[in-house]
DNA sequence: CTCAGTGCAAAGGATTTGCATGCCG
DNA sequence: CGGCATGCAAATCCTTTGCACTGAG
């Protein structure tokens, strides 16, 4: 999945069961987050010169995340960033840095995953809930701010 | 600490350091906070009547936070939820409706804390990273909305 | 008195939307 | 042609801030 072409077709294919296009503009965002390898905050995504107005960039976005090619990735500073699905990039977690507020990948580790698994059960059993997907984010100092 | 007498004084211990006061306002919202066995969203905290003006809400929030007494939580829907800082209520993760975006307790699993500080060594040796805490939510479709 | 705290209204800022036009199928 | 996609500008909506007033110490 890591070529362009295979992501540009996956995107295709997800766009159309939304009767969606994969329009230039779109190309042009999944490339820069696939350029990336931690999520992208739209900010950057602008000032990356896409040529793209800021609406489109906001509505392609929610296209993107609708048809499941691109995660929202929500932290406490002010805005959203963006990176590649999770099933096109593989699992990973995040990591803040609570200075600059900037945010990278970490690939899932084997033990974690399966303690999580636990928890996934633990959440069923104690509250009804059914999980489907987590989120971990470690929080603490970037090797830039240390 | 799940008295209430020692929430107001370990708040006001902390507020002092800020040279804040505990006032009413500032009891009102801890007790919203407290009466609540999850995060609580600003809307919520307003329909509930505290008799604080909208702006004092928000700050009064960002002042208790501030001073360690609340923790901010941020999910993907619009609004910002608040509960009890995590020293005072125990660790726990949270439960994220996807379909009602309700959030949820649910206490730390010690399995999974174990794993939890494998994978900050992990960071640390890949990327550098010190984390000095984490977020784990788990997405999914709560007991309402089953 | 002094200065933090408060209410009200206005401002701010990221995100969303209305509308007319452009473009692919 | 028909409908999705785009740009521009205006509107939204949560959140923050300015300002004058109140109140605790």
């Amino acid at each position: 999945m890591a070529r362009t072409a295979d992501l540009h077709q996956t995107a295709e294919q997800r766009l159309r069961r939304l009767n969606q296009r994969l329009t230039s503009g779109r190309v042009v965002l999944l490339e820069v987050l696939a350029a990336s390898d931690r999520p992208v905050t739209i900010p950057e995504i602008l000032e990356s010169r896409t040529g793209l107005a800021q609406s489109s960039v906001y509505r392609n976005l929610v296209v993107l995340e609708e048809a499941g090619v691109v995660d929202r990735v929500v932290t406490r500073d002010e805005f959203a960033r963006y990176e590649l699905a999770e099933d096109l990039t593989g699992h990973h977690h995040h990591l803040v840095c609570s200075q600059c507020g900037v945010v990278q990948d970490l690939p899932a580790h084997p033990a974690l995953e399966t303690a999580l698994r636990t928890a996934v059960g633990d959440a069923r059993r104690r509250k009804g809930f059914r999980a489907e997907e987590h989120r971990l984010d470690l929080i603490g100092v970037c090797s830039d701010c240390a």
